[in-house]
DNA sequence: ATAATCTTGAAAGCGCTTTCAAGCGCATCG
DNA sequence: CGATGCGCTTGAAAGCGCTTTCAAGATTAT
């Protein structure tokens, strides 16, 4: 780190690009405005200028400078993501598929976890505004709608997996609700008829949803709900883990477990190989995201898929297309049913 | 969307902070060289000004606009950060180790993702340069180390996972030797002595390093390393579960799989299972890292950790610690071997 | 009293966008 | 046919909100 300090130095050459616009435009011979119109298309130029702009910018390998045009036009080609918990394997796909769609729009995104924590998500989306975001993209979370829609003024704004309505906001669902249907759909079609649930933290919609979904199933189906065969959860494995410890306590007959997430789903499937409960043999298990660990659990799991890759896409899509002034398409994958193999029919 | 248009106006209010440091300098009556001096701490100014500049800061929730110290100063309190892929559960942990840390102190950081493609690398940090980050991080990949040393000279530059020499860089890596070398050792310890080794991607060092650390343990306990046992893969599930494939069809004899991490391990599981090889009773079976699918895996995994979210944590520290002008300190933990129930005593 | 040291404000940018108005060519009109 | 006007391209200049010289005034030391 020692040569650190000669940097500061030298007030010429900055740091990085190095190349301004002012020297683009010296280059070109024509104004500073008038390459900044070019850049942005913000006029009409003359093509004779326009290419000799743009040979000068090859030539000096021009880059502008974000943070300057951030400054200077409000727009920092930066877009704010508020997402829960980096690590976690369902938003670190949303991510991706964020990611990969404004990367190439110019666009980059910058991450913040709120934790579902209302004031940290509070917190973290001041944290992103004071950067000037030109976009917000918020995934789920705990965060009042209230405060959702006084930021959607500021700023455009899309939600993820929550519903929020209002002027400037723009929400992507996920389906929850049919996914759940096509989950015990299956398992019914598989011939159980002792269906457990183990739900998920019921402080989501999400869980809420999924659960509606399995009841639905149940009563299209002619099945009588029993509510002994809902267990609580939290979306987690340890969550899953428990329920079934305490779903095979009760005693109760049952021949398939849904679990509100792939998560739950495995902590489910351990619970069952520690009891000697043999999947699918014993007992049918599916799960729903299906996260990248489904495929490969013992058995592989069968679950809902509802590409939270493709849902990142679509958000930063819609961003960008809101961003462009022109009305957002969303056009979100509906979910499916992946079988595998922790699945099959009775035989009783 | 529809009344977005009417933010555009009213240049005055800027669409954010709205307060700025010119209106806390009036407020305070004070010019506004103070009260920029006393937000850096550039230079001592009298108690009685600090204390009205504080007090008008804190009255009008003034919050300094990164984007235009950015420009003015150099400073965008900005990491950027490489990661390769940014939906891996690995390097998801690295980033959360890394915003826990680098939030608190006021930077925010910027994830883009390399692929493990030097073009893509070259151009992703870039990007990052562009934006004036101030510091930059890592995450292994495949960016020649010059390319690498090159950038060091512009700005700060914190390397993980991979041992880069020279002035401006640090590099913080992992002990994969040892962590390999305690994973055979156990396995030796239950009293193997036929112990397969399903590799890593070759391209990286981590692969070669774990592979070494494995012929030493073999070594040290006097067991001849059979090259036959060891079985290429690629750090994926997939890679895994060909690999098993592989070992089973050659007939050879074995007790005992070392994976070369987890995820490969949990491949290898899956093959087992389908072909009726009983984890641990008739195989046991280790993996690398201890991400989180480990624990809930059937069996649930040994494995040998190694906190990747620790070490993200110590790469945002020493980052910070450069660019405070401190000695970096660095405080890897060492790899530890975590028992669960993949591996057992041998009882032939 | 004079020099040395501090505190403080004025002013000049950082690199870019965006009015504002000038300059130009052309069509229209008396 | 020359004057009037319109629309278009273009450059000058004023910031965006902040940092940082520079130098002047206020203090303190000698």
């Amino acid at each position: 780190m020692s040569d650190r300090s000669l940097r500061a130095k030298s007030s010429h050459p900055p740091a990085t690009g190095v190349v301004t616009l002012d020297q683009v435009a010296q280059a070109a011979g024509v104004s500073p405005s008038t390459v900044s119109r070019i850049l942005n298309g913000t006029a009409t130029v003359s093509d004779a200028k326009k290419a000799a702009v743009e040979g000068a910018i090859r030539k000096l390998k021009y880059r502008p400078n974000p943070v300057a045009r951030g400054l200077a036009g409000g727009r920092t080609l930066t877009i704010g993501v508020l997402t829960q918990t980096i690590s976690s394997p369902f938003y670190g796909e949303a991510l991706h598929g964020i990611e990969d769609n404004l990367e190439p729009a110019g666009y980059a995104p910058i991450f913040v976890s709120g934790h579902w924590e209302e004031a940290r998500e509070r917190k973290a989306i001041e944290t992103l505004l004071s950067r000037r975001v030109d976009g917000l993209i918020v995934l789920a979370g705990r965060l009042a709608n209230r405060h959702l829609l006084a930021y959607a003024n500021t700023v455009p704004l899309v939600v993820v997996g929550r519903r929020v309505e209002g002027p400037g906001v723009l929400s992507l669902e996920f389906d929850n609700r049919t996914g759940a249907l096509l989950a015990t759909q299956h398992l019914i079609e598989c011939g159980h008829t002792r269906i457990a649930f183990i739900a998920g933290d019921t402080a989501h919609q999400d869980a809420i949803d999924r659960e509606t979904g399995y009841r639905d199933a149940l009563a299209a189906a002619g099945i009588e709900f029993d509510p002994a065969l809902v267990m609580p959860g939290d979306f987690t494995e340890g969550g899953g883990l428990l329920a079934v410890n305490r779903l095979l306590e009760s005693r109760l007959p049952f021949t398939a477990i849904f679990a509100a997430n792939d998560q739950t789903a495995i902590g489910a499937a351990l619970g069952l190989y520690r009891k000697n409960v043999r999947v699918p043999d014993d007992v049918s298990l599916v799960g729903f995201d299906d996260l990248a660990p489904a495929k490969y659990a013992i058995p592989p799991l069968t679950t809902v898929r509802q590409s939270v890759y493709e849902i990142g896409c679509q958000a930063a899509i819609a961003m960008l297309d809101v961003l462009r002034g022109a009305p957002p398409s969303v056009n979100l994958p509906s979910p499916q049913l992946v079988p595998r193999e922790s699945t099959r029919r009775v035989f009783r």
